[in-house]
DNA sequence: CTGTTAGCGCTTTCAG
DNA sequence: CTGAAAGCGCTAACAG
């Protein structure tokens, strides 16, 4: 048996000791260095499995200058994009001996900025999802985080982004209410600051320079289930007959107040969401939306961090373009 | 300015050096020994805010041999039970100055244990969430692994454990139906092997003992939406008046295409899910389910680590007795 | 091919 | 109160 009591774990010089060689040659063993003589090296491999040794990555991390972990940091772990980022990413990163470390910042941007530097330093390279920062502050934190990737969100070009393309793709959920006959829409929109609210808000201006005949209300509104619940007066009252939900979490919680206000869907209004959750296809009736593929952009960045420890140019900035899922909760305007 | 392009990170000699004294009592000043002139002191701090000084983390855990790292083994990042314990276990860690490493073993149960223990030397302890892992696994496993916190499963008194109390709350699920009149239940079944799933058969058969005029049916089903889906067709053709899911993703797939094949909920038949979910209660019907709070899961989970770490005797173990919420997804029963 | 030596960046006795 | 020196566990020249 190894391991006793208490034990402190074997070092690599007890592994030398009882092998009968010096420290270098372990280490050498340990790291597949192929010039060592075999029958050594069969006896370091015994002694090493015989005392269940494993070299210490804290040691190997501060001697190499590198600790094979990555770090996110992420806004809000209760926020489906963000899980699944963090899903993409730790899958990928773990495929390639990576691991991660989480920051979860809780929302508040001052402990973020303070928070991701923080942690950058315990790892080689950073995942910011920081949607909310300010400009100014991300460029000024932008060159202590390096080597760093962003996550929907752009920055300049010399640091690598991924992102799925929010514009396009509320545009094209526009579309798709206007070709149904909606000339009347609302907008529940998000949080003001943030970059995805942003491109949202500038699909809308595009769309009013393109179709001068439909009207698009923004209503602030919020990016919870709650928030989109509390919409509902709004919604009912208003003459709107297709609304945009911030997210699918919006649009939910639209759809269940909707339904208690005897407001139907989509006989009476439209409703569209964004993200495609789980949930989405599932909801009563089934949510229309634009499908993100947040896993794949974890997995995207991943490997745009993987281009940066590897001091390879990365791949270039991707724009995920997402799927419009077309389902019930949409149908054609109706006069009201 | 402090650092320039490429800048290796200032050491505490460089600091050591524009202050004019030696690296210990950098140090010492750096940690807040107070036994070190105030004068010299203030050109210490004064030097590192210069150079924006921070002592490499990775030096001080080889050191000091701590990392302020944990890290939290969970079988599945996609589970919103895991992503809620992740959460409240960060934020929790965090709020004390710790970092979080996370480890999806992806579902693999074999690596599972080799990720564990990997996993393990790079922190100060971690958090396991192994629903499935084989009791005789997992009795080897922990030695390697302390200090450890268990969490949804039991293991000897000797480490400490925080799990939500499955058996019960399915228990007054149970009882519910059966005082709504239902006498014909069917049990829709997780995964086999796991932990929760255990404890639900075991409520079953208390409540089969207790109650010998009901009967429930178990079939084997699954853990997700479209496990609960693909039931539908079984529950449909079934004699059953109330369904058990075995957690509120395969509640509601199961509504869902309850819904598609005519089978009105509650009306035709009540169905219970299990957790919770953010999405339960906006279900059509609401769904009526047992409440676990899974983010102080992860909070508790963080409080014996804590004090496992500071080698206190941790808290004694935390049974989670779940909420019943009773919404609107059952009624009484009625005669098929 | 293998051992010796010198660090990685920090903290901590131990002297002075 | 402060500095010199040793060492956390490992790897990477550099000799032999």
């Amino acid at each position: 048996m190894a391991a006793s009591k208490g034990a402190r774990p074997p070092t690599i010089g007890d592994v030398a000791a009882r092998a009968g060689v010096s420290p270098a040659t372990v280490s050498r063993v340990m790291n597949g260095n192929t010039s060592v003589d075999e029958a050594l090296a069969q006896r370091v491999r015994a002694a090493a499995t015989e005392l269940n040794y494993r070299a210490s990555p804290l040691a190997r991390s501060l001697v190499l200058g590198k600790t094979n972990t990555i770090a996110v940091v992420v806004p809000d772990l209760e926020n489906p994009t963000f899980q699944g980022v963090l899903r993409g990413l730790s899958r990928s990163a773990g495929h390639d001996g990576y691991h991660v470390l989480i920051a979860d910042s809780a929302e508040s941007i001052t402990d973020e900025q303070i928070l991701a530097v923080e942690t950058r330093r315990r790892c080689d390279g950073v995942v910011l999802c920081a949607p909310r920062m300010p400009e100014s502050d991300l460029r000024a934190l932008l060159p202590e985080l390096q080597p760093v990737v962003l996550v929907n969100r752009g920055a300049d070009s010399s640091v690598p982004t991924i992102a799925a393309d929010y514009r396009t793709a509320l545009r094209e959920l526009l579309e798709l209410l206007y070709d149904n006959g909606h000339r009347s829409l609302m907008f529940l929109a998000g949080a003001p600051q943030s970059a995805s609210n942003a491109a949202r808000l500038a699909a809308l201006e595009e769309f009013r320079a393109a179709r001068p005949d439909a009207r698009v209300d923004v209503v602030p509104c919020g990016v919870s289930f709650g928030d989109g619940y509390d919409a509902a007066g709004t919604v009912a009252t208003g003459s709107s007959t297709g609304v945009l939900a911030f997210n699918d979490l919006v649009a939910m919680g639209l759809m269940s107040a909707l339904g208690e206000l005897g407001v139907r869907v989509p006989q009476d209004v439209s409703v569209v969401g964004f993200d495609d959750i789980q949930f989405a296809r599932y909801t009563t009736p089934p949510l229309t939306t634009a499908s993100v593929p947040v896993a794949e952009l974890g997995e995207q960045a991943w490997l745009r961090m993987r281009d940066l420890l590897n001091s390879r140019r990365p791949a270039r900035p991707l724009l995920f373009r997402p799927r419009i899922e077309r389902r019930g909760s949409t149908g054609p305007a109706r006069t009201r």
